[in-house]
DNA sequence: ATCACTGGCTAAGTGTGTTAGCTTATGGCT
DNA sequence: AGCCATAAGCTAACACACTTAGCCAGTGAT
């Protein structure tokens, strides 16, 4: 009875990836089991429960979305950096459905959370785009709260194939970013 | 053994309810049932399967969000209709959120899914809200899934309890409102 | 070499979705 | 009023899915 030398990172980056291939909703203890090649009840081993499970994928997803995001606005500013950061955003979710879609309808158990602090820190790049805009300092959670809203309201919504007619989803898109763009340069600070 | 007289229309209201009081993700068919006051298996007369009940449970509240921002933008224009619109929008997914929590994540089957059709038509009133801006005919496709991104995207993670900080969420909700508006209002036609 | 630890296993329990097949209330027709 | 087709309810049973309990064997330190 040889051992598969399983822990806890192995098995959520194995969810993780399964969830992207097969799609989130589809995701059971027993198809991840049968993945990492051990019997379902082995992987409470490694995770408390599924509900523990599907947390630490969300976690892995945000960092993941985070790190993307951080990276594609190096070196870049103002409407540049908005456009690379909600392409990074889309790109993500749309290369990684089943992680991204774990991420939604989880209520955060309390302030120190990990989710939650993933989900505060996969948000960073974000402030330091608003940066290229001239935001008063209180109303950058404000501003924070409208990108999240606008860019992970259009990314769920393509993912989930929710644009009905067949116009390019690329255009609506840069049209968003464009729409955000300008109103982000034309509201006065204060 | 007297019959409780249940038809679909009565069975899926009743999920509906159920999901709102409850939460989407607590809603099973045995506490339906019970609801309604059936034994579980009933209700298979009147629905073919939890996911028929689920989409069904989506419709309705598409349909009444719809309804509920249709009204709200009576004899309004301009800037007071994009915010009553969005206002509409996020109040009934807070009045309602097991039924809008039943929207999300639901692969559309066909073109003339009544789940489309009603995602379609429940979109309308933000079609007669940007009417009131300068928006070129070829852009209605784009403006309109700019509007829904940014407000099922607020609505959604404010429904979820995703925003951590303490920081006001009405106060938010009216800047991502003014950040649309000012978008709009500044972006060139063409 | 031994021993504590731990990761794997089987067995079993609970809850949920669903189907099959029976029974009887209901409403229309004669 | 009585008859009958339809359909709404029921019980029984199955298929999975999540989870726990308890056993066994591989692993690494002493």
């Amino acid at each position: 009875m040889p051992r598969a030398g399983l822990d806890t990172d192995t098995v959520v980056a194995a969810g993780a990836d399964l969830a992207d291939e097969i799609g989130f909703a589809n995701l059971t203890m027993g198809r991840l089991a049968e993945r990492v090649g051990v019997r379902t009840p082995s992987l409470y081993k490694h995770v408390a429960s599924q509900d523990d499970l599907v947390r630490r994928i969300a976690a892995v997803g945000l960092t993941g979305a985070g790190d993307a995001i951080g990276s594609a606005i190096q070196g870049r500013s103002g409407r540049d950096a908005l456009g690379a950061a909600a392409r990074a955003l889309r790109e993500f979710v749309l290369a990684h459905p089943g992680r991204y879609a774990a991420t939604v309808g989880l209520e955060p158990t309390g302030p120190d959370d990990p989710l939650a602090v993933a989900a505060a820190t996969s948000m960073g790049p974000f402030t330091a785009v608003l940066r290229g805009y001239d935001i008063a300092p209180d109303d950058m959670t404000n501003a924070l709260r409208a990108l999240r809203s606008a860019f992970h309201g259009f990314a769920t919504i393509e993912s989930a194939g929710g644009f009905q007619w067949s116009t390019d989803t690329d255009e609506s898109f840069d049209w968003l970013v464009d729409l955000i763009d300008t109103g982000l340069r034309a509201k006065p600070a204060g």
